[in-house]
DNA sequence: CCGTGACGGTCCACAGTGGACTGTGATGTG
DNA sequence: CACATCACAGTCCACTGTGGACCGTCACGG
């Protein structure tokens, strides 16, 4: 019996379904296409291979140059895959250390918080910006308000972050 | 030298600055006033009151009843506390498994969704009331906009989610 | 007086993060 | 051509974070 999989090892069965891939290239592809919102490693995407890999999940291919050594998906890995897919996600996750100086700001001598604060407003609206050419360049490709839902969740979490800092009082935003 | 206290003992320091607690007061205070976009387990607070104290930035106090252990800050604490203050916050942390599912859409069943998509909304339908609730207490109270910031941050972000679910393509909300 | 449940803590397995380190092939520049 | 450089590909480790199992202890209601 297969053992249940992690949501991590999840999605690297969900791209394994595009044909084998190397760990080296499912962190470019995760990166890349669920990076917003689900971060993986190296070390746990290589941990996760060899443990599917031991599972019967996914079966490792010859190694090529570099010690390159692509897995493809098994008969269990797509079954695993699927029965991830049918059990309900957990909540969202959310650690945000600048809450916490700010929950803690009454330690802070005034003015500290200032640049911290400045720091990651402007990562904010870069990210926004980023969102917003993304999605500009996916609608004049021709894609489906479907094929945007996790791109817009990063949109509306951006704005709604930019605009929370927008309207923080003086006694945060003034260096 | 006091090694670098990571971002949740320093939490801890900062809610030993009210007096000495126990770690099961301290898991109680934090989840109360940071829970929302801070976890921490009880696992990891002894782990860490532990890891200070051999560090000497708290001192474990004789313990109480039912071998309840209060820890106390001490000067090298206070030390310590302060330079996590002055370090640059990192980014914020989220990994939301809906998304994920969302992202693999593709392999599921028409239909598979609604029920998981409804609950997550339900989910944050309730944590956006609890917070206007939380809101209009606080104010009742007079409470300073400073004392809110944290707490804006989670209105403005439910409310956003909860627009962005309100918005999802009908492939994904119909069941 | 006893069952139940909150208190307070320990321990462990698993998951996630980030950096250090190794070696290898491609590439472009003198 | 030789060689420096850098992207590729993977390994390994220490630390941090998560969640559940488990234990004994006190308080309180029936």
């Amino acid at each position: 019996m297969a053992r249940r999989v992690n949501a991590t090892a999840a999605s690297l069965l969900g791209f394994l379904h595009d044909g084998p891939q190397s760990g080296y290239d499912l962190v470019q592809t995760a990166e890349a296409s669920i990076g917003d919102f689900w971060s993986l490693t190296r070390s746990q995407v290589y941990r996760e291979l060899a443990a599917m890999a031991d599972a019967g999940l996914v079966e490792a291919q010859e190694a090529g140059a570099r010690d390159r050594r692509a897995y493809a998906l098994t008969d269990a890995g797509r079954g695993a895959f699927r029965a991830w897919l049918s059990e309900p996600p957990a909540q969202e996750q959310i650690r945000y250390p600048l809450l916490l100086v700010l929950a803690f700001a009454r330690h802070l001598p005034p003015g500290q918080l200032a640049g911290f604060v400045a720091a990651h407003r402007a990562e904010h609206v870069g990210r926004l910006a980023g969102y917003r050419r993304q999605r500009d360049e996916a609608l004049a490709a021709g894609a489906r308000p479907v094929d945007l839902v996790t791109l817009n969740f990063g949109l509306r979490y951006e704005e709604a972050v930019v605009d929370w800092f927008d309207h923080l009082p003086p006694e945060v935003t003034d260096g």
